[in-house]
DNA sequence: GCTTGCTGTTACAAACCGTTACAAACCGTT
DNA sequence: AACGGTTTGTAACGGTTTGTAACAGCAAGC
């Protein structure tokens, strides 16, 4: 069971979808966001391109970065029910997401079964992965944090056909220290110590991973990556 | 939105589902699991006395307290999909479940369409409840957290029809400790010093609510209970 | 009554991470 | 090439949390 700072793809063929829900493309440049806390809930939206943060904030002010979305992954579904979205989603990059207008979709479900169960699939899968952050965030110090981060980056660039070994971190040293619950020079810091016992290279955010078997040690072993 | 370190009830008819699904009251006595991760899956689970804790376990034994349920929490529906379940469930004293065996769940969702569409929402809702806590353990302090968490419990017993200034906490300090990312001496330490400022009374596992007031301000004002 | 074991509390020391501050690298713009 | 603004890296210091230990309360069992 990979961590996954995010869920993952719905696995059900989008051209079936499209027969019945009505597709609409939509680009974020960077920064952007897709929707926010408060606004009011109309669709859930896949990942075409690029990548995205999800974060909660409370009344007081204090934010959290909850994941980290990008290609096949959903957004959206945990306002389900709700007259308005429960979070904010922000665009890392130029990107774009597919809007399945969630009425649409509801109504699909009917003439494709199939549909309901992969939804209700997705959503289960989005509970497995949150509790699995959350034993990793209590569980875990900081540099065995972070080093699991990398590790579930690595595995889902995997999943996508792209390296393992070398990618470049598409949110910042701040957005990364949230979702860790770290601040940013811990993070940093981290990185560093990393780099010094020769699991990684880093240069800002391009990373090499050197020894992944040094990184699943310390995030407490497969972890993540399988 | 309250935090909740579980959903809430399905807020269904029982009775209608009884008609499509064969309902099987299970008691478990203190320290018995429900199920554990690897177990067959097979049912998903409404609590009808009592209370239980949701824990994750790590290949290399590290373990993490996901959730407490009592009455009305439904149980087991991160695992569905799966073959096997992904998480434990222990009974913290002695308590009972009702046994919803998945494959009819599902048929009587066909029958029910609200029942769908109600699952859906539980499940959506047990994402943001975990989102909401992950935000609580990314942002606030120890002694914070265990504010944060009594005004939860506090609510929880409210809307069961209990008393919210005056309630037994079912858990141990470990326990709590695990949920909270914290160990446990932090906790007593916390609520110690949450009794020196006259928030509360702490008699081991017995807590009354003195400032309620005072306990949101340290929560980061109305996170629970609204 | 007396263990035995578990749970909870408290004190003190130690470790880790956060805070603060500043420097360097990178970016887009001029 | 030079300029500001943003992001990232590094260091010293301080504070919160943890680790360790000893002790008290409570329940079950002998």
């Amino acid at each position: 069971m990979a961590l996954a700072a995010t869920s993952n793809d719905l696995g059900i063929d989008i051209e079936a979808i499209r027969e019945h829900v009505p597709v609409r493309r939509c680009k974020n440049i960077a920064g952007q966001s897709i929707y926010r806390a408060g606004q009011p809930f109309g669709a859930i939206y896949l990942v075409h391109a690029g990548s995205y943060k999800t974060s909660e904030l409370a009344e007081d002010g204090r934010e959290q970065v909850t994941g980290f979305r990008m290609r096949g992954d959903l957004i959206g579904v945990e306002s389900i029910g709700l007259k308005t979205y429960s979070s904010d989603v922000i665009a890392l990059e130029d990107s774009e997401v597919w809007e399945l207008p969630y009425p649409a979709v509801l109504r699909a479900c009917l003439h494709m079964p199939e549909l309901q169960s992969r939804l209700t699939f997705a959503l289960a899968a989005e509970i497995r992965c949150d509790r699995s952050w959350m034993l990793m965030l209590g569980t875990l110090a900081a540099e065995r944090r972070v080093a699991a981060f990398l590790l579930d980056v690595a595995a889902r660039y995997a999943r996508l056909g792209y390296s393992a070994k070398h990618f470049i971190l598409r949110m910042s040293r701040i957005d990364m220290a949230s979702f860790l619950a770290l601040k940013h020079e811990t993070v940093s810091r981290a990185l560093s110590r990393l780099h010094d016992q020769s699991f990684i290279d880093v240069q800002r955010r391009e990373i090499r991973v050197l020894d992944v078997d040094g990184l699943r040690s310390m995030a407490g072993i497969s972890t993540a990556l399988n």
